[in-house]
DNA sequence: CAACCGTGGCA
DNA sequence: TTGCCAAGGTT
């Protein structure tokens, strides 16, 4: 194996964090569970609602036997809620093709709603031991300093990282899919953005990056995102106010929630394009049975 | 393929 | 205080 893996696979030994998707048996499903959740979500945020998830419906089947606005409202505060209805057609797709469980199989898995390059391959390594190249964003931003001596990693995956990191990888599978876990973990750990700690890297001595000084990127690494005043922030406003309404709810509940009717309108209608919120009448609710006494 | 999709915390 | 960032995926 390489010795970028084998450097990192032994600081990860000493410097795990403790995660609880991380336990040996604790299935595939609560891992692809936790995968979906943090896409784009920090750890710290995802941990109280992954438990919450995983002791609600502890098999495929569960979820897929709820109501999708069921699963918007669990989804609580974590952001991209699209996530979870995704995340609830995915548990709805297990159960329709592969019987409820997780498959072992990388096309199956990038087959299934929401799941993609990088989640379908953090499954099938993390849950089942495969050997997989698994790139996401931390990956990416290691290799990018360590191997070719740049601050940070371009703005998508692109096949030459996959390629990259399999050559990366040592070849027996289990010791593979631990090397994968590792690398990402340095990235989210010492090995970030904006503040590396590059003095308790266990490349400090190999990355390329650090040997031409470390120098950290001028400007933003992506694509400066705004939030404040965008249309993601009418929707997420408009979703909270039925997410804490135990049913539909009238339009005036909906408008107080921003001034400009004309951006208010568009967030709702792309909130029912999306299947994030249904009409009732002249209601509006998350998506699911309607209650008998309405 | 660039744009879009939430939310909160920290430097 | 505020811009940047966080285990991406879809269109």
């Amino acid at each position: 194996m390489s010795e970028l893996a084998s450097l990192t696979t032994a600081w990860y030994d000493n410097n795990a964090r403790d995660l609880p998707w991380r336990q040996p048996e604790i299935g595939a499903w609560p891992v692809l569970i936790s995968e979906f959740m943090l896409q784009q979500t920090p750890v710290v945020r995802v941990l109280p609602v992954w438990r919450e998830w995983v002791a609600r419906w502890p098999a495929p089947a569960d979820l897929a036997a709820e109501d999708s606005g069921e699963a918007i409202r669990a989804w609580g505060r974590l952001g991209y809620p699209r996530r979870a209805m995704r995340l609830h057609a995915c548990a709805t797709a297990l159960v329709e093709r592969h019987g409820g469980e997780v498959p072992r199989r990388l096309d199956q898995m990038l087959a299934l709603p929401g799941v993609g390059d990088y989640t379908a391959r953090a499954v099938l390594a993390f849950a089942y031991g495969q050997r997989h190249p698994v790139v996401d964003t931390n990956v990416r931003r290691v290799a990018a300093r360590a191997v070719h001596g740049l601050p940070d990693a371009g703005a998508a995956t692109t096949p030459a990282d996959l390629t990259l990191v399999e050559s990366l990888l040592p070849q027996a599978e289990s010791a593979a899919a631990r090397a994968s876990a590792a690398l990402m973990e340095l990235g989210a750990v010492l090995c970030t953005a904006r503040t590396p700690r590059c003095e308790a890297c266990p490349l400090r001595d190999r990355c390329a990056w650090r040997r031409s000084g470390a120098a950290l990127p001028a400007g933003p690494s992506r694509k400066p995102q705004r939030y404040a005043g965008t249309d993601r922030q009418v929707r997420g406003l408009l979703l909270a106010v039925l997410r804490h309404a135990s049913g539909p709810v009238d339009k005036p509940s909906l408008d107080v929630v921003w001034p400009d009717p004309v951006q208010r309108e568009r967030a709702l209608d792309s909130l029912l394009a999306d299947g994030l919120v249904v009409p009732r009448g002249q209601r509006f609710g998350l998506p699911g049975r309607v209650p008998a006494d309405i």
